[in-house]
DNA sequence: AAAAAAC
């Protein structure tokens, strides 16, 4: 039995409802409804896709998709800059009531553990722990002594990264949390996040979340948020997402109403601050997911702001599949005492259910490798292909659309009712093809995406396996064609590291280039990305390697 | 020589 079951004993008084905010609202214009008979034949559009309220495209060119292109620039004016200038009122939390963080109970099976077994359990799970007294990691789910209420959730095994994140989650203590992209970071946040918020005297009139949830992205903080109704619902925990493109009424309705999770975007976060529609002074559970992304330079005022409402004594929790060395400097201010549980190599790794093929390439070879690819793999599955700026991204759409690729683009430039559109559209396989910026990098879960094209390389080699990451998810396997270009060639030795300890072929060309190439690791994290000359000139020719054939592909 | 994140 658990000593904080008895709380919220009466779970009624809890009304569980769904947040309306998926799919477009009417007064946003969103994409108008889809008829369709059956699946599109691929190569051949014959799907009538809609145009949208005031942009119907003309007639010309196979099938009538929606237009290529931006929608919603303009309206939405300037993010990022504007937000740095805000300030929010200053707390004070000289005076505080102590709240309860720590809920670990250590079953008698963990406690039985020796420290040789603990060692085994952790070398075979590859699990690596840093900090002050660790906790045993756990071995069954029953093992981490979840409220009755929350754990007949039918699950037997945690994943590694739950088995020690949970009995140090459920401490109490920070914890830096680093997993492959696919290995169940976001419950293993979310669970012991439930399990606080239980333990916590009930929200008030005028109270604002208890947990906290920062995604860089919309639909991530959408989809944590699927995730946080699925399994709060059991315990009547009320979760919202509050995020910026869609119409805030709704949202200011369930802050006001109370909600013991928030899961949010930085911008509306603040604004909503600002308009008082909620506070953070009750939060004592703060997630930050893809935490280095969170505290990379465009990101980091707006997350200093936030932080800045919040009690210094709360819980903090940082997860992601990377972790830039030159991120931890900073990500130590906003913690005290942590843990650090890594699964995998300590180093920048990649997902080890992935076929990585690299080919290098020219930028003008790039769109009819493409085409090759495509047409070897098109049977109806998923493909995911990443452009590296929004208006390449169009333009590789348009091409495509006009070679008869049922493809669609999501960026940050297209309003959100048109960007859960497509996001809906891929997900259900009505169309197969998306093409995206790094919008759609990290943490995105779509089922069964066959493939991933790294049309451009990204600007980071994080970027690399975040995107790689979002095929091969939960055991199954995938595969991610990068085009390479002497332009990239900063990134070859970093690359080819990657790839080796992934267990990879690595094309000689890009061994070549990695062998000559100037480039280290990429430079500063804070700084790195743009900038830098790729080390031209030694490397002679075209060097396109052919690709596999199909078998060897999937 | 970028993306993302508010209105």
């Amino acid at each position: 039995m658990n000593p904080y079951d008895h709380r919220y004993a009466d779970p009624d008084s809890y009304r569980q409802r769904r947040s309306d905010f998926v799919g477009p609202p009417p007064q946003m214009g969103g994409p108008p409804m889809i008829s369709r008979s059956g699946p599109a034949p691929y190569g051949a559009p014959s799907a009538s896709l809609p145009g949208r309220g005031s942009g119907v495209v003309s007639g010309s060119g196979p099938g009538v998709y929606p237009p290529v292109g931006r929608f919603d620039v303009g309206g939405g004016g300037g993010r990022g800059g504007d937000l740095d200038n805000i300030s929010l009122p200053k707390q004070d939390f000289g005076n505080v009531v102590p709240f309860e963080k720590n809920f670990y109970i250590e079953s008698p099976s963990v406690r039985a553990m020796t420290e040789t077994e603990v060692m085994i359990f952790r070398s075979r799970k590859e699990i690596t722990v840093e900090g002050h007294d660790i906790p045993k990691p756990i071995r069954m789910f029953h093992e981490a002594n979840f409220p009755d209420v929350i754990a007949k959730l039918g699950f037997v095994e945690p994943t590694p990264i739950q088995a020690q994140g949970w009995p140090m989650a459920l401490k109490g203590r920070d914890l830096i949390g680093i997993a492959e992209t696919g290995s169940g970071k976001t419950l293993a946040y979310l669970m012991p996040a439930l399990v606080h918020v239980i333990a916590q005297p009930r929200l008030v009139q005028g109270e604002g979340p208890i947990v906290l949830v920062l995604a860089p992205t919309r639909e991530l903080a959408v989809q944590i948020q699927e995730e946080a109704l699925k399994f709060g619902s059991r315990a009547s925990i009320r979760s919202t997402c509050v995020y910026g493109g869609t119409p805030k009424g709704p949202q200011i309705r369930d802050l006001q109403r109370g909600v013991e999770i928030v899961i949010a975007t930085p911008g509306r976060l603040i604004d909503m601050l600002e308009a008082q529609h909620t506070n953070l002074r009750r939060v004592t559970y703060l997630v930050l997911d893809e935490a280095d992304r969170m505290l990379d330079m465009g990101f980091e005022p707006q997350i200093r702001k936030i932080i800045a409402q919040i009690r210094p004594d709360r819980q903090t929790l940082y997860w992601s599949a990377t972790w830039p060395r030159e991120v931890e400097t900073l990500a130590r201010q906003f913690l005290r005492n942590p843990y650090k549980v890594i699964v995998g190599s300590p180093d920048l790794k990649a997902n080890q259910s992935i076929n990585q093929v690299v080919e290098v390439v020219t930028e003008t070879e790039k769109y009819n490798r493409m085409i090759k690819l495509l047409k070897e793999m098109m049977d109806g599955s998923r493909i995911l292909i990443f452009v590296e700026t929004k208006k390449g991204c169009d333009h590789v759409t348009r091409q495509l659309r006009m070679d008869g690729w049922p493809a669609l683009s999501i960026h940050g430039d297209k309003n959100q009712a048109e960007r859960d559109w497509v996001l809906a559209e891929f997900k259900s396989g009505r169309s197969p093809i998306m093409t995206a910026t790094d919008v759609a990098a990290r943490g995105l879960d779509v089922k069964d995406i066959k493939c991933v094209i790294n049309y451009d390389f990204p600007s980071s080699l994080e970027d690399y396996v975040h995107r790689i990451g979002r095929t091969g998810r939960a055991g199954a396997r995938g595969t991610a064609f990068t085009f390479f270009t002497h332009s990239n060639a900063k990134f070859a030795r970093e690359l080819v590291k990657i790839l080796l300890e992934a267990g990879q072929v690595v094309n000689h060309t890009l061994s070549a280039m990695a062998r000559s190439s100037t480039g280290g690791s990429g430079g500063n994290f804070r700084s790195r990305g743009r900038g830098g000359f790729a080390n031209r000139g030694s490397i002679s020719g075209s060097n396109t390697i052919p690709i596999g054939s199909k078998r060897q592909l999937w």
